[in-house]
DNA sequence: CCACTTGCCTAAATCTTTTAGGTAGCTGCA
DNA sequence: TGCAGCTACCTAAAAGATTTAGGCAAGTGG
């Protein structure tokens, strides 16, 4: 009897590979007991259950795209910030369409406050501040960032803008065009 | 025996429902079959399957968010057309969570040519009338729009902006502005 | 009122999730 | 080196989901 090796952190890794290929809804202790060749009452060992796999799932993939994020803003500031912000998110999303579906997952309050998503809204303050907005525009403007980034990465992901011209990577760049304008002619209410 | 009046359309209409309240994760034949205190294989005689019965949870939803956002469009034009379109969609979403969800569910092509993600199209061109925009920067628009309602009320759903201050109403009305000056004055590439 | 249709049934196969308890392999200490 | 103990992975089993096949009885049309 060789043993697999499993731990916590390899099955999360892998879980997120099989999110990549197959879909997160793939995601399942079934499919991942498979994976490694392995029984799947093995996995409860490292595993509280089917859930705990798909939290953990979101939070790594949380965390990677706000590594990515991170290095993407360094030394940049305005709309050269905003652009690469905006790229390594949808980067992500085009090159981990499972992880980014995992991020999607509805986590409890107190998991949502240890994950990655205080550092995401920190890097977007970071970038209003090439823009010259106060509160409580400034929270306006990054939840308007937020709705764009995640909207226009769901759409693409779920084919919405493919097969139609104009090219969706055109449209991408203009939004981001028309995200810098309103940003820097932030309309007073 | 008294029957139970299955019909295909019965069965989504209570999908439908069993999604607001319980989430779209959990509309299932088996909890379908629950809630008509019917046997599970007697289901199958009205649907296909499982997945079956999701897409046409998806359908419905489409077609009657579609029919709001015509009623909150007649008669409307410019920024008032984009508010009440803006807000049928948010406000669909917000009383019907689990439908809302189903419309994001991926559809085969030709099962998504033949919902009525064409008319959601045709309404947002129709808004669009009322502002200056030739092609290609009016699709690029509308993938905007489309960008930010999806974006915003995912977000929203997913309780992004709640317990945390402004309140999510202002900053959707304050989106909503800003999408409006945009459009307005939509940046030349 | 009889025959036909069909709506809902039982039965069964297969798969998933999860818990309980056992065995074999690894680690550390003498 | 050899044994003690830990733990990684196992078997077994319960409970529920999905789906197919085939049957009976309630409704409908002649």
């Amino acid at each position: 009897m060789v043993r697999a090796g499993l731990t916590t952190e390899r099955l999360v890794q892998a879980g997120a590979e099989l999110a990549d290929e197959a879909g997160f809804d793939a995601v399942t202790p079934s499919a991942l007991a498979r994976r490694f060749d392995v029984k799947v009452a093995s996995l409860y060992s490292h595993l509280k259950n089917s859930q705990d796999l798909r939290t953990r799932i979101a939070l790594l993939a949380l965390e990677e795209l706000a590594d990515r994020a991170a290095d993407a803003l360094a030394g940049r500031a305005g709309k050269d910030a905003l652009t690469a912000f905006a790229n390594a998110y949808r980067d992500y999303a085009r090159e981990h369409p499972g992880r980014w579906a995992a991020t999607r997952l509805r986590l409890d309050p107190e998991t949502a406050a240890a994950s990655a998503g205080g550092r995401h809204a920190r890097m977007m303050r970071a970038i209003l501040r090439g823009y010259d907005l106060a509160e409580p525009e400034q929270t306006h403007a990054i939840r308007l960032l937020g709705s764009v980034f995640h909207g226009y990465v769901g759409l693409e992901a779920a084919g919405g803008f493919s097969h139609s011209a104009p090219d969706s990577q055109e449209s991408w760049a203009r939004a981001l065009d028309a995200l810098d304008a309103l940003l820097r002619n932030w309309p007073t209410s």
